[in-house]
DNA sequence: TGGATTGCTTGACCTTGATCAATTGCCTGC
DNA sequence: GCAGGCAATTGATCAAGGTCAAGCAATCCA
């Protein structure tokens, strides 16, 4: 599963062994070439990216309270990012797929204010937040993409704090990974669900039990076929008019 | 009530009468000075800066799908930020006390994507964002402070997303509330609760008779004294311990 | 001044999803 | 192959909070 069925936008230039070896699915590089193609920028840009990784699965990527030196985007495997309740039950913020960016939430107080974890074979991009900063201040192309990154997430927080039915919620899920992959080039209604049964009800704020239950009756009304962690999705459409509410857009 | 027990940090530059007639309570100025006084900056930061209103209560300040253009600080008042879903229900997404900033969440897509209400007389400070990126570039400092308030939006929205119990999301809210008048310069055992019922509801996701009911349990159980919209807080510290799994920090 | 409106409170009942408990199925290592 | 362990499923029960309905209190305005 998740085979590409069409090139990412940015593959190309990767691919052809562009000599700045640029990361293809960074947000930033995007923004730099939306701008219009600065060599010498880009050149910057890249001395500063670090590609790290692998982490397997169950490693941390960071911890909370870490020092926070810099963001990263995913490029390959998803993370998982979560907070301990004090009495140790864990909260899951969010999942991060190729192309996504984790840790904008720590530039405030300068600490990482949760954990992160691979869930699969992960591969980072690691940009230096400072020098990038720095960069930024060069490049009204870049502190714009910086700008609207953090926008955007800000509003992502916001989607799963409605009070939405156990139904809503996992449609929008589901949903949501589906225009995800889609985006990145993946089959938008045929993917591996990378996260166990618990992580989702954690993220969605619902039982295990409840997550199962869900999945079993979208199943049985001929939503979609789910069998273990592979997942195909046989009406996007009606999926999507459940999730409505929950995605507003 | 409401009333101030001790200055605002920076209140004493503004009524000192300084030429630059800068807003007292604006976040950015705090930014700039904090980064040592570059006069010449600052009277450009000045140049882009507009003192709007007041609006009155019922006002909007701006609606869904408005075209953004800037940012704004609350200098007073209190503006409420929702979003109506398909069956016309609001969802209210934050309250914006003095020296909050509205509308970081509208930079990605160059558009508002959310109401802004004026609960009672609201003044702003309006800050053109493209005027605002571009001055940001050759201010170090005011750049970092928009990221970091940028970031610190996004923990934010993640406040009430968990799935507290509804005395524990009463308690983090008005101990929010609390904090935050308090470091305006407020009290911050005893203010005015500027919104309805039902807009507390709607925030925290509860029915309005929920609110009112724990409210009033709160009350029989001495934590604090509410009538009609003054509050009193009587043990901050116990509503904190109830408020402690939600706000984290 | 009095009636209407709006916002808030209180009580009775019901629904959703959590909890508890038991079972199944898959995967790993011996 | 079999034992052990973990994740997922399923069923039975329960409780938190929502919904509906009624009453009350303050404000508005003729």
């Amino acid at each position: 599963m998740n085979r590409a069925v069409s090139r990412p936008r940015l593959a190309a230039i990767a691919d052809d062994g562009d000599e700045l070896n640029f990361c293809s699915t960074c947000a930033f590089s995007e923004a730099c070439l939306s701008q219009g193609y600065d060599k010498a920028a880009l050149g910057e840009l890249h001395v500063l990216v670090e590609h790290i990784g692998p982490f397997h699965e169950g490693d941390h990527v960071f911890r909370e309270g870490d020092p926070f030196t810099a963001i990263a985007a995913v490029r390959a495997g998803t993370v998982k990012t979560y907070v301990l309740d004090e009495s140790g039950r864990e909260q899951v913020l969010g999942f991060f797929l190729p192309g996504e960016v984790i840790g904008l939430n720590a530039i405030h107080h300068a600490r990482y204010p949760c954990n992160a974890l691979a869930l699969d074979t992960v591969v980072l991009c690691r940009f230096s937040f400072p020098k990038m900063a720095v960069l930024a201040s060069r490049m009204p192309g870049l502190q714009a993409q910086l700008f609207r990154l953090l926008s955007m997430d800000i509003g992502k927080a916001a989607l799963l704090a409605g009070d939405y039915s156990a139904d809503e919620r996992m449609a929008a899920f589901l949903v949501s990974l589906s225009l995800r992959y889609s985006a990145r080039g993946f089959s938008p209604t045929r993917f591996r669900l990378t996260m166990a049964r618990t992580d989702m009800a954690n993220y969605l704020r619902l039982a295990a039990e409840t997550v199962s239950r869900v999945l079993r009756r979208f199943q049985d009304d001929g939503l979609l076929t789910v069998e273990r962690r592979e997942l195909e999705i046989h009406d996007l459409p009606r999926l999507q008019t459940l999730a409505r509410s929950v995605l507003r857009d």
